[in-house]
DNA sequence: AACGCGGGGAC
DNA sequence: GTCCCAGCGTT
């Protein structure tokens, strides 16, 4: 395959594609609130939250850290699963563990000062290429262009980049284009501006072609590719798991455990869990899950009906049970490695929980 | 280089 | 249902 579908070399600049986004952007773009300021802790909140993340859906969250945590001081300074509690609900939460970190860091190794350049920046965990350009360019007017999928759509459509943009090495050939694009004068208002076209403009399924300013000089749209590009391998399919839940209560309390790594939901509370190949588990093997975590059941207490919930991730699809299990006494303390703790409905509350989790507490009220 | 990691909205 | 979103760290 060609790795460019235009005629002219990649070493010739292009002057008038910073030009018409120029023009485009100051009568388009949106308010928001992340652009009246050039404090690089506030850029650096909004780019970490808007990772992988629509304006949409950020935008609310974006105000409540920057008035909760005004300051990198007050980020630092919080408990982690407070950071976590305030994160809920946005998903991909190791961004807010590795903020959380990162806060610290700035504070206690760089004297509470973000880091001063692209190449600084990239070395805090949870900035990479993206977000270190998008702060650099952003707080201090750094010449670094952004590559996201907004520039990824925009510049392969412009011009004609047929590259995979799923591969990893097909990075470079756009990050190339990008830096040849950007002007040195107005490096912030460039990369703003490329964005705020792919994600107003230049949109991935309906791309607004008829009134685009660029559309004489678009390859797309000059041969009829709007729809072919950019170039995207599919994903490999969500696979299926069957999340059984306990659901162990005891009195006013119910037990919960925190989540731990190399799994969804790190650092998240849910309850007891057995996981199985298929929907359904016998109640024997119930008893028996109880039974090894030390549980001994409550004879008092009449059967309360198993509550089914479907939860969709971009990669795995989970079918979660949930068994209500009343017990005659508190669990053993300390009994395994379950991590089990009994909370009361307000500390649940205050805990950070998964989506599903939340809408199983809210609908059984817990 | 490939993979794992959320949740929501547009179509 | 499919696709994508101001990507990143790990393996």
């Amino acid at each position: 395959m060609t790795t460019r579908l235009t005629s002219s070399p990649p070493s010739v600049s292009r002057p008038w594609f910073a030009a018409a986004l120029r023009a485009w952007y100051p009568h388009h773009h949106r308010d928001l609130p992340w652009r009246h300021t050039r404090d690089p802790y506030l850029i650096w909140l909004s780019e970490v939250i808007l990772q992988q993340t629509r304006v949409k859906q950020g935008l609310p969250y974006y105000q409540n850290f920057s008035s909760t945590y005004p300051s990198v001081q007050a980020l630092a300074a919080a408990a982690p699963d407070e950071v976590l509690r305030h994160w809920q609900g946005l998903g991909y939460y190791s961004r807010a563990r590795n903020m959380h970190h990162t806060a610290q860091q700035v504070v206690a190794e760089y004297g509470g000062r973000f880091p001063g350049s692209y190449q600084e920046l990239l070395k805090l965990r949870g900035v990479g290429q993206y977000t270190a350009a998008a702060i650099a360019s952003f707080a201090y007017d750094e010449p670094v262009a952004v590559l996201d999928g907004n520039v990824f759509r925009v510049l392969a459509r412009i011009f004609g980049l047929s590259q995979d943009i799923a591969v990893p090495a097909s990075r470079k050939v756009f990050q190339q284009l990008a830096d040849e694009l950007i002007p040195a004068d107005a490096p912030a208002e460039f990369n703003q501006a490329i964005m705020e076209f792919g994600a107003l403009q230049c949109t991935p399924a309906k791309p607004d072609c008829l009134f685009c300013p660029m559309q004489a000089q678009c390859f797309a749209f000059q041969h009829g590719m709007v729809q072919e590009l950019p170039v995207k391998s599919k994903a490999k399919a969500a696979r299926t798991r069957y999340f059984h839940y306990l659901v162990l209560r005891h009195a006013d309390t119910v037990y919960l455990r925190k989540r731990g790594p190399k799994d969804i939901w790190e650092g998240l509370y849910d309850f007891a869990l057995h996981e199985t190949d298929s929907a359904d588990l016998a109640a024997p093997a119930l008893l028996a899950v109880v039974d090894e975590l030390g549980g001994r059941l409550a004879t008092n207490r009449a059967e309360e009906p198993v509550t089914a919930l479907r939860h969709v991730l971009s990669h795995q699809k989970v079918e979660a049970r949930f068994h209500t299990v009343w017990l005659a006494e508190p669990l053993p303390v300390a009994p395994q490695e379950t991590g089990l703790q009994p909370y009361g409905s307000q500390e649940i509350d205050d805990l950070p929980k998964s989506i599903l989790i939340t809408n199983y507490i809210s609908n059984s009220g817990i």
